[in-house]
DNA sequence: GTAGGGTTAG
């Protein structure tokens, strides 16, 4: 605002003091109660009145009130119309921004510095580039291109629309670069998937503040580098800086996807400690990291304490229970949304249609995927006939699943088809398995994935001309494996192993430890089973092999480090194989231990020599 | 006036 007409705002304040009033009104009605008695009193309210009126309800979020008084006026101001392009530009209409713009322009009203940062960012909130290069050109028409706070801006417009480049050349021409402009750019870089230029900024720039430190840590969790998403966390508390909330969202966030259930509990303990506020978003990613680090009943307890829940945080315990295999629990907690009067939106269906998959509950997950268009409205998209196509294929109706997957109405994506392959490991089916097997690598030649699981469907139903083809096309076609790798944490530090792991410096005792294990587990009469071995082709190296599988070394040091009778918990990057599964239920029982195991897809509570998959996995 | 946070099938 200039200073002329702050200072005209100023003498009408004080001829009409009703107006100073306004500003502690906090609520839409206490606003009409003022604008009622003003034109009961005659008071006049001409445009500096509407515009104190106008600002005030934008900033509580009161656009519709905003544009009833805004239809009232005669000739609307510069500043009234930035209110409303500031209003706008983060709201679900941000295109109202730019009519609000366009218009003041035709009426004659000129812009100044404050309109085009606000317009800018509706653009990038609209996600329309050829709007944001408009407003850009606009900027450069009236003379702003050399403010930093439209730079900025324009920094941030650019990187959101997937314009990196335009975002970088921006960056580059700025004169006085700010802190802001340094953190747009490495949130842009981080935008862009490319954390190491971000990485390099963020190293090189003069002074950086909180939001800095946020930027980086989330960029890192976004693009999956959970480990030094922590790392970065730790940098930041060895400093003596105090996080705060939404650098906890994205530590909260990275331990749920390491399941590094320790180091989870340590940040909420942080959290309570520093009397942080456990907001809805920061109590969602707490409730989602206990469901996902397996302490399921922590979950529920924070869960029970949040101050308010929407669909989200919802949706994050009913995930967790279908993570877990508790379907009918995930359905009594889908009702119970429902009657709080919550309205369940598409992810809720993924979540609860999971849990029906993994619970082989049929009838219910049919009856759900029904009534998401019927009652709710909504068009189920591909994850929700991915998790139908898993529903029918785990429940052996494969024909049925290969029949819903050729009518779906929406073309059939990978993971869809590959739902189906999974569906027919499990029922050793090896005819639909090729089928659809020859279309999932047609469909991603580079995917290492379906070779493996086509071949060791190969594999299970003793095909080995047929998986010695399989490893020929992927060594032919330069596809490789990723690497499997198993977690186990202990005292807050992550161990993480990897086949055949030398690595480890205790990897001599570990690897006694799993002989001792391997010969109590024989004596309990478990044979190797090598099914799922890839590439190896006689028995007894094959055996040798599997016996150094990631998971088993981590279960051998875990069984060394911790007490007898403890629980273990351990997470592993890929699908649990077949013979690790029946070794560790094995494991369970021999040495009276409940053994909790994440996988790729989901969790198993070995107890007893029993898993809770009930071995469908 | 510009920058940061939760959920997504197999």
């Amino acid at each position: 605002m200039s200073s002329v007409s702050s200072l005209v705002l100023r003498n009408l304040e004080l001829k009409n003091p009703k107006l100073l009033f306004l500003e502690s009104c906090t609520t839409l009605s206490q606003l009409k109660i003022v604008h009622a008695h003003m034109i009961r009193t005659h008071t006049i309210f001409d445009v500096f009145a509407a515009s104190r009126f106008i600002s005030i309800s934008i900033d509580k979020n009161l656009l519709d009130y905003a544009l009833q008084v805004f239809y009232q006026i005669q000739d609307p101001n510069l500043f009234i119309y930035n209110s409303f392009i500031r209003g706008f530009s983060a709201s679900k209409n941000p295109d109202k921004s730019f009519h609000f713009y366009v218009q003041s322009k035709r009426n004659g009203v000129v812009p100044n510095n404050l309109t085009y940062p606000f317009l800018v960012k509706a653009c990038a909130q609209m996600g329309s580039l050829d709007t944001g290069i408009q407003a850009h050109g606009q900027i450069i028409r009236h003379g702003f291109d050399n403010d930093v706070y439209v730079q900025n801006s324009l920094i941030n417009m650019y990187s959101t629309l997937g314009d990196i480049e335009a975002a970088t050349y921006i960056f580059r021409r700025i004169s006085c670069l700010d802190v802001v402009s340094w953190t747009s750019m490495i949130a842009g870089y981080n935008r862009s998937g490319d954390v190491v230029s971000a990485r390099k900024l963020f190293d090189k720039m003069p002074e950086k503040n909180l939001v800095t430190w946020s930027v980086m840590i989330s960029g890192y969790a976004k693009n999956n580098f959970f480990d030094k998403a922590i790392e970065l966390y730790n940098l930041l508390q060895s400093k003596g800086v105090q996080a705060n909330e939404t650098v906890m969202v994205s530590v909260i966030a990275s331990c749920a996807h390491l399941g590094a259930l320790e180091l989870g509990e340590r940040a909420h303990d942080y959290i309570l400690r520093n009397k942080m506020t456990v907001n809805l978003i920061l109590g969602t990613a707490l409730v989602d990291m206990y469901a996902r680090c397996g302490s399921i009943e922590e979950a529920i307890r924070v869960f029970d304490e949040l101050p308010e829940r929407d669909a989200l945080s919802w949706t994050a315990l009913i995930a967790g229970f279908a993570m877990h295999g508790y379907a009918e629990t995930a359905l009594e907690y889908f009702s119970r949304m429902v009657k709080s009067g919550l309205t369940p939106r598409e992810i809720t269906f993924t979540a609860v249609l999971s849990a029906c998959s993994h619970g082989g509950l049929v009838k219910k997950g049919l009856e759900l995927f029904k009534s998401m268009k019927r009652d709710y409205r909504i068009e189920p998209r591909l994850e929700h006939y991915g998790c139908m196509v898993d529903l029918l294929g785990r429940a052996g109706k494969l024909v049925e699943a290969e029949e819903f997957v050729i009518e779906m109405p929406v073309k059939p994506n990978a993971p869809i088809w590959g739902a189906l392959l999974g569906a027919c490991r499990i029922h050793k089916n090896v005819e639909i398995a090729e089928r659809v097997g020859k279309t999932l690598i047609e469909l991603q030649p580079e995917h290492s994935g379906y070779y493996v699981l086509l071949s060791n469907i190969y594999a299970r139903t003793n095909k080995w001309e047929d998986v010695e083809n399989m490893r020929q096309l992927m060594k032919e076609r330069g596809v490789v494996k990723p690497p499997g790798y198993t977690l186990f944490e202990m005292d807050g530090k992550v161990h993480k192993f990897t086949i055949g792991d030398k690595t480890h410096p205790e990897i001599q005792k570990i690897e006694r430890m799993w002989e001792e294990i391997l010969r109590k587990i024989r004596l309990a009469g478990y044979t190797g089973n090598t099914n799922d071995a890839l590439f190896d082709i006689d028995e007894e190296e094959k055996e040798s092999n599997i016996h150094r599988h990631s998971e088993k070394l981590a279960i051998a040091y875990a069984i060394m480090r911790t007490k007898a009778h403890d629980s273990i918990r351990i997470v592993k990057n890929l699908r649990v194989c077949e013979d690790c599964h029946t070794a560790t239920k094995m494991i369970s029982k021999v040495y009276e231990r409940e053994l909790i195991v994440r996988d790729r897809n989901r969790f198993h509570h070995f107890k007893g020599g029993a898993c809770s998959c009930m071995d469908y996995w």
